[in-house]
DNA sequence: TTGGTCGTACGAAAATAGTCGTATATTCGA
DNA sequence: TCGAATATACGACTATTTTCGTACGACCAA
């Protein structure tokens, strides 16, 4: 099953994709010993996940070798927009300018002065 | 079980919040009617989604006349920022700006002019 | 007053997600 | 060469979410 058409990652899916985008290619191993800082789960379950994965066509997998080696499937800005959008319609009706209020006035994860420059030179663009 | 300290609404609930937070109150018909516009689902299906959602402190609701009648119990602000807080971290590695970038650019959802204001006036406190 | 409509309650099936134990194969160092 | 470490495969169990059938009471109009 190569590239889905509907991408829609579970929660501890896209726990391992962002792990992937980190890191473009990496064993089961390696991905769960990072998963480990912030999750706990055992290594099989790691390993069933990631073979879930392949199976779904979300990730794609090197099984030349006795260790496999693994890489996202799907695009990662493709599937920040897709799921962005729901998220949009889901939960803020769709209008993108209450989201962006609300991400730009989250006190726990503070813009830096080039993210407000990044964002302003944007938004000029988008004004024309 | 009053308000929750966590708020995770599941997908199917988040719909039905949605459509709450707008109506204010509504009775578990009006809730399915509209709900039937985008989705194919039972009347009983519905009332079931709200009893629970009512178990677990999410919405409220007026027994007392035999058509009951709910309301949301988790403040809509309040909701909308936490779960964002989640897909900050889980989709866009913990930084906002991306998120924002990704939402203004967002060709399904426009952003109007006014929109655009907004946020000027936004980011140009948080610039200071 | 009685039958149809509308309402809630509730149990349980179906679908989805996450977890892990165990089997088995490969690799490698002592 | 033997055994510990490490790898994948896979089935099964648990939990959660979603769906709906059925029961049953209340309401209302003819």
């Amino acid at each position: 099953m190569p590239t889905p058409k509907v991408i829609k990652p579970t929660e501890s899916e896209l726990e391992i994709l962002q792990i992937l985008w980190k890191k473009g290619l990496a064993t089961v191993r390696e991905v769960h010993e990072e998963l480990s800082l912030t999750k706990d789960a055992g290594y099989t379950t790691t390993l069933k996940l990631m073979q879930i994965m392949n199976e779904k066509g979300i990730v794609k997998r090197d099984d030349s070798m006795r260790t496999h080696v693994y890489q996202a499937a799907v695009n990662k800005e493709k599937t920040q927009r897709h799921l962005l959008g729901k998220i949009i319609d889901n939960l803020f009706g769709g209008s993108p300018t209450q989201l962006v209020i609300q991400a730009l006035g989250d006190e726990s994860h503070k813009a830096s002065r080039e993210d407000l420059d990044k964002i302003q030179i944007l938004l000029d663009s988008l004004k024309k």
